[in-house]
RNA sequence: GGGGGUGUAGCUCAGUUUGGUUAGAGCGCUGGCCUGUCACGCCAGAGGCCGCGGGUUCGAGUCCCGUCACUCCCGCCA
């Protein structure tokens, strides 16, 4: 017989009744009834209840038997009779009658209780990760994850992609996040940093000719932890394809998120083709570049019924700004129709809500009995009002919410309403998957405190129209191929065709303001190697954290990472970050030197 | 770097508004009883620097100041 068990404790069903069986695993709960004891034994694959009577010789270690300690059990196959089979479980309708039992290992008092999984306090269960982990909801999602991933593994390479790995030691790129660095031993001075992205080392490995590569690429980036974000280090599914446009890639990658979704979504319905949004529409829409299309809501640009109307506030408000670039400088008053919002109640509630956001108001226009209620209607007159009503397809029971000002500076505030207002009428759905393409960024933006054009995303990108555009058209006019995509107002990956032409490369880096010696000494190689003959590429890349987070539900990265760093990214479990030897500095020739408050 | 929230038993929380006797409950833990439970049940018990430091007061879990920890957000995230 096996030294620990013939079956898991999963595995015994009815079919087995009767077998000598021997199963091990950790005691998820003891009930004692005095002439009569249970023991759930738990291993990865499920529970089994076991069960002893006082006349069994082993009866005295069964009864001393503790929470989370390592039991193995022989016995026999019983079936339960039939007012005790427990349905909820999957082995329920059978029990192991023990003969033996063996304590394998022993656990005290424990520090979280595995069992019932009650809430617990995250610094708590990351100091006992281990003990947190054999919790069946975070079990769950990291097996879950696990699928997930094999899954991907399987789909890509199914698609024609290869899977490469790309170092980790590697060089410190200029722009983006904050490095992680790691000293040199050998090159005194000199250091190392872990990659924020394969980005470059993809792009090389297209203009190496391997045409079609993907993997699930760590990366690294020193910035602060937000919930959906997990300081230092985090997962994407980066891929890079040859010879293509941007439709090429969208057809690559949809049908590897769509399955995804599918497989892994519990059933929800998952988009069938993706909407291609471009930004500025989305921008004027949804007020943001990550709609979440569940919620069915528009924003339209009302401008046109307040201009010179009677509404005061909102008129001399359009007046005052009405020449500059459109988006920027030019003000406008946005529509935000709410279908089943129209009661004082529900508007005054949003009114308080605005203000709370730090907002003057949210204005507001109701329907009842066929006309316009509210101190916006009353000023603007039956007749426009009237045209609103009709122009947003608005009834008795309705309500519109005004936003009015500049919109690049309103157009956060009003995606944010939109959302409450979709979330609080309960005109937002829940039990689907919304997936779009966001297209069309700007290659460029202005840099308002520096006061200059900079790259709005990757540099590497290909700007629209080529080398043509970028000689001829005003910077923030032009496009590039650059792609997002977002699902139920998640951005999970962005992407783009990347610029393969030196001379182009050149240009966009010379609009943005780097002369070309800079371009040389931060990007040399990159630049080298699209010297010597590279293909039109261009990818994109997933971010696996975020799509395994919506697959489970969860909005809390820390609950399908197996080993997650705390927000002020400490490694509770490990001691990471920690100190070194003296011995360890002098060989990397560094010499510390701490702020004030830590020297002592 | 900045802002908000929280901090009371191992854990979840009540008590703080309006300062006043011995700081409570549920879960967990320990012991006892219990032959069909599966969130077992019943009885008893242990367990508290009320985050820490200072202040106001006859008196502070409660009010004030500072500080620390956790968390959420902003900055940051090509």
């Amino acid at each position: 017989m096996h030294a620990y068990r013939t079956h898991t404790c999963g595995e015994l069903k009815k079919q087995d009744v009767g077998a000598q069986v021997r199963v091990s695993g950790w005691v998820h709960r003891v009930r004692d009834h005095g002439g009569l004891l249970f023991i759930d034994v738990r291993d990865h694959y499920g529970l089994t209840q076991c069960v002893i009577e006082p006349e069994n010789a082993e009866f005295a270690k069964a009864e001393a038997a503790r929470a989370e300690w390592v039991v193995r059990v022989d016995g026999r196959v019983d079936a339960r009779s039939g007012d005790t089979v427990n349905t909820n479980l999957p082995t329920g309708e059978v029990e192991v009658r023990i003969a033996s039992l063996e304590v394998l290992s022993q656990a005290p008092e424990l520090p979280l209780p595995v069992f019932g999984e009650p809430d617990y306090p995250e610094d708590i269960r990351l100091t006992y990760r281990f003990l947190d982990l054999r919790r069946e909801t975070l079990h769950a999602n990291i097996m879950k994850r696990a699928d997930i991933i094999a899954s991907i593994r399987r789909r890509m390479t199914d698609g024609g992609f290869f899977e490469f790995q790309t170092p980790i030691l590697t060089a410190s790129s200029p722009e983006g996040a904050r490095d992680f660095l790691v000293p040199s031993r050998m090159h005194p001075g000199k250091f190392y940093a872990l990659p924020q992205a394969p980005q470059q080392f993809k792009q090389l490995v297209m203009i190496a000719g391997f045409d079609r590569y993907f993997q699930i690429a760590p990366c690294f980036r020193d910035e602060d932890a937000r919930a959906d974000r997990s300081p230092g280090e985090f997962y994407q599914l980066d891929i890079e394809m040859s010879f293509v446009e941007q439709e090429d890639v969208f057809n690559a990658v949809e049908p590897v998120l769509r399955g995804l979704f599918e497989e892994f979504g519990g059933g929800h319905p998952v988009t069938q083709g993706f909407p291609r949004i471009p930004y500025w529409r989305s921008m004027r829409l949804y007020g943001c570049d990550k709609p979440d299309l569940r919620n069915p809501i528009e924003m339209s640009d009302a401008s046109h019924h307040f201009r010179g109307s009677g509404f005061k506030i909102f008129a001399s408000l359009l007046d005052k700004h009405d020449k500059g670039r459109e988006w920027f400088d030019n003000a406008e008053v946005w529509a935000i129709p709410a279908k089943g919002g129209g009661s004082r109640a529900f508007c005054d509630r949003m009114n308080s809500w605005a203000q709370g956001e730090g907002q003057p108001g949210l204005g507001y226009i109701f329907f009842r009995e066929g006309e316009g209620a509210g101190p916006i209607a009353k000023n603007l007159g039956e007749t426009v009002t009237q045209q609103l009503r009709q122009e947003l397809d608005l009834h008795d029971g309705d309500a519109v919410f005004f936003v009015a000002g500049v919109p690049k500076d309103f157009a956060e505030f009003a995606a944010r309403a939109r959302v409450k207002i979709g979330e609080d009428l309960e005109l937002t759905a829940t039990d689907r998957f919304e997936f779009c393409w966001i297209v069309d960024f700007p290659m460029f933006e202005w840099d308002e405190e520096e006061k200059k054009v900079e790259f709005s995303h990757n540099p590497f990108s290909m700007p629209q129209g080529g080398l043509e555009a970028l000689e001829t058209k005003d910077p923030l006019e032009i496009l590039a191929w650059q792609y997002d995509i977002v699902c139920n107002g998640v951005e999970l990956s962005s992407g783009a065709i990347r610029n393969h032409l030196p001379e182009i490369m050149n240009k966009a880096f010379e609009i943005a303001g780097y002369d070309r010696a800079v371009l040389e000494e931060k990007f040399g190689g990159m630049l080298r190697a699209l010297t010597f003959g590279a293909p039109p590429h261009g990818g994109i890349a997933p971010g696996i954290d975020r799509i395994v987070m919506l697959l489970c539900g969860t909005e809390n990265i820390r609950e399908v990472t197996m080993f997650p760093m705390n927000q002020q990214a400490e490694d509770l479990l490990m001691g990471a970050p920690g100190e070194v030897s003296a011995r360890q500095l002098r060989e990397l020739h560094v010499r510390l030197n701490l702020p004030a408050s830590e020297k002592e």
